[in-house]
DNA sequence: CAGTATCCGAGGTGATACTG
DNA sequence: CAGTATCACCTCGGATACTG
């Protein structure tokens, strides 16, 4: 029953979904929504994302690149100097995920309950406290 | 490599983050999402949800109902009836979803030809059009 | 500074079979 | 109908080492 777009595009079943694919990744929307500041450099960016990996790091900002969420620009200079900007579409999404970045923030306490709650601290057995 | 608390703990980075640990997971959103729609039983939620599993759905309906995002319902009948809905939490994060749908219903094409020249269709072989 | 390359393990995810 | 249980894969992501 190929009836609409959503239909016949590899399976969504509606915006959401289609977004997801674009955020999906343990750290896009946190480098998607640190670019609302402005064009950031790859060491600044890395920084702000704390965790993540050289590895990771590029990986996402390739795929973002691809899907034109980002741009790099590469000043071609020694020693290297790279930044990555929104592209007006990233911009959009990055805005869709304001509402999200507030719920978290107004919500903050419960949410960190609710996962020290569910893990207990994974009490390591061997004497951990 | 040992654990530090801000490791342990939910080392929330920003509002974002949180929000991130509680929707992680690949069916998570979309579920949130259906059920702003009301209640809604165990079949009719993984008929919406396409292409989860059982396994899939009722785990991650556990974390979500652990989480204080969903509530359940069994009518304790038979044949079993149990229906899912979303608590007041879980409806300001359902809210907070809306833009990130929006957002993709009007970039959906624009997704789909991302994913399509990404990954050239991994093939639909036969009877489709 | 801004990456690249490779190895490796955890666990998220899916398929299948079974149950009250 | 609404799950539960088990197995197996396989991707995601982390650690480490190296480069222009």
């Amino acid at each position: 029953m190929t009836t609409s777009v959503a239909e016949a595009v590899p399976g969504f079943t509606c915006g959401l979904d289609a977004t997801l694919r674009v955020i999906a990744g343990k750290w896009k929307p946190l480098i998607i929504y640190f670019l609302i500041q402005g064009p950031c450099r790859y060491g600044a960016l890395k920084r702000a994302v704390r965790g993540v990996s050289d590895k990771m790091l590029i990986q996402q900002l390739k795929e973002l690149e691809a899907d034109g969420i980002v741009v790099r620009r590469d000043y071609q200079e020694v020693p290297p100097r790279v930044d990555y900007s929104l592209t007006p579409l990233g911009r959009s999404l990055a805005q869709a995920l304001v509402p999200l970045c507030n719920w978290g923030s107004d919500n903050m306490e419960a949410v960190a309950r609710m996962f020290s709650e569910r893990e207990q601290w994974q009490a390591s057995p061997t004497g951990d406290r």
